[in-house]
DNA sequence: CTGAAAGCGCTTACAG
DNA sequence: CTGAAAGCGCTTACAG
């Protein structure tokens, strides 16, 4: 049997084709009466609606917005910070009838899906501008939101203000008295290591922005950190395995940037025999939903992932409507603090 | 300027149309050099491709895969099993060059997303079979594959054996000497009740395999459970303050129907001064990444996420390939004891 | 290896 | 409130 289309409905019904697509797009071109005898036809005969292909190419609209995040999606999910943001986006956005599709920052065959998926618009998250994905969604000349990463040229882009939050990180462990302190930071290769430009040039822009924090807050105070890295974006072995050995001659606190990092640290120290805070204050970063559960729950440094989500989600959709080009914005942070955090011990 | 399409670029170069398209999606039939020449032309047009909504239509594939969630992604997002398996199914659907899109089960605006994103195929996860959004992909006879839940006709499912694991988890309570034990599960109206009919039949899928599970353990134990249950799909005030009121007579031992739901019993438990394992053994499902992490320990019924979702694309993928019908699957858990459980304390 | 023909299923903009 | 015309940008299947 032919595949059922309008025009099939349309000849059953006895209309034109063109009636058939305003009783399923625009209700309020024909009459209640008409409609309901079309949409009754439609069900008989088994037609689910507008064919989504067919529609998008004729209207120009898919109801779709893509997402490219750091990596993988698979990578992406791992993190408490992508997922909150991930969902933000997908409630904000759904809320206006768009749907969220995840695109592989990687290819497949010759598909790269920021090139081939059918959408109307796009947010790059926490992307270098040089990835793939990122090249071929800015060729499409798609209204673009960027969120922690450099903008893409005339859109607009939503970031934290991670110097400032890792600044008062930084301050809250001087203040109370520390300094012999380490950072422990991804995408930056240094093993235990004094700052210096070098190291801290690899630094993705958030972990740039952070460092930058960090270091100011420290200089200022006369502290010269130590820096724990690693050239991946994640907790891999290296950085664990530096971790290790930067806790062999352990500093009296540690700034990480993120709180699985400084959960990461917590769990090494207590294997040792260290005690937090007793022996070692932590301070993490993003107040995610465990740094409140953890025991001794976490210092940390809070932003507000759904406001992120949100204010990407508000942005692109304004350019979808064709609204004056939203501005971008930098989204302040809380240092919240709990107990991972204490003067340290006075010297015996 | 008017829009740059395939024919722009081939009368730009002084070739068919045909050819362009075959210069993107059919590098092997044409030369090198010719095929050269056409993404030199495109590069400097400013075309980026062919439009995917036009090729869309024209070839039948979307290259997306959409997923429909229980509730709003919002709502989903907040679960660790949830994540961990849009995680999988979308890192394997990834690899083979298909890209996720989350679709929202309510509509907007007249836009219901199951029935108007353009996709290959679809992905139902733990819903009910009554939802619009699971009713408007069913109509549109596209690949199915559903996961927890009343598996589409004709179409494969993917399952978890969770009457076993609860069956198991139940069995190591009484093992252990229990034989005063409290049911916490959602999706169940019941107020600290013994089993019922009338309260069981509420049940999700999901927590009705459990459900199962547990009282026969239980029932073969010769004991009968009491349950703490709500309508709702998540840990909602009503459940914590049905919990409040179970705790002021506690038990000796609880089944959570999940590792979110057993850290509320721990952390209500706490808050009152009862210790757990010492007064009060809890057992969780799912093994989610927190479970481990917590402190005691959670003993807790196992189950892979990760295979969980490969399964569920792989059997997607193999519909969309026109491969023969993939068979359904029920997938096992496993107990892992940790230390929130231990035998009761001696009565004195 | 290249191209002319036919068509994918719908919507926009307009006329009545 | 309804419909005839034009077109969205591409690909499939075939002929040369």
């Amino acid at each position: 049997m032919a595949r059922v289309t309008l025009q099939t409905i349309a000849e059953h019904v006895g209309v034109s084709r063109m009636t058939v697509s305003n009783a399923f797009s625009r209700p309020d071109q024909l009459s209640a009466d008409l409609r309901a005898r079309i949409l009754d036809a439609a069900q008989e005969l088994g037609y689910s609606g507008p064919d989504p292909a067919a529609r998008a190419l004729a209207s120009g609209r898919t109801g779709v917005v893509g997402m490219v995040l750091t990596n993988s999606p698979r990578d992406a999910f791992t993190d408490e910070v992508a997922v909150g943001f991930v969902r933000a986006v997908a409630g904000s956005l759904g809320d206006a009838g768009y749907s969220l599709v995840l695109l592989h920052s990687s290819s497949h065959d010759g598909v790269v899906p920021a090139r081939d998926v059918a959408m109307d618009g796009a947010i790059i998250y926490s992307c270098t501008p040089r990835t793939k994905a990122v090249t071929a969604l800015t060729e499409r000349r798609l209204p673009i939101v960027t969120v922690e990463g450099a903008p893409v040229t005339g859109m607009p882009s939503i970031s934290l203000d991670n110097s400032a939050g890792a600044y008062e990180a930084a301050q809250h462990l001087s203040e109370l008295g520390h300094s012999d302190i380490a950072i422990v930071v991804p995408t930056v290769d240094a093993d235990d290591e004094p700052p210096s430009e070098s190291v801290m040039a690899t630094a993705s822009s958030t972990a740039a922005g952070r460092l930058d924090g960090w270091i100011r807050a420290l200089t200022e105070a006369g502290i010269t950190p130590r820096i724990v890295g690693t050239p991946s974006l994640a907790i891999d072995e290296i950085l664990k395995s530096r971790i290790g050995r930067m806790l062999d001659a352990a500093p009296t606190a540690v700034l990480a940037w993120s709180d699985l990092g400084a959960l990461e640290v917590m769990e090494q120290a207590r294997a040792r025999g260290i005690r937090v805070p007793e022996d070692l204050s932590i301070v993490g970063f993003d107040d995610s939903p465990l740094a409140a559960r953890v025991s001794p729950a976490l210092t940390t440094v809070h932003q507000d992932i759904d406001a992120k989500g949100e204010a990407a989600a508000a942005a692109l959709l304004a350019m979808m409507r064709n609204d004056p080009m939203p501005a971008s914005q930098v989204l302040t942070t809380r240092l919240v603090t709990r107990d991972s955090t204490r003067p340290p011990a006075p010297v015996e």
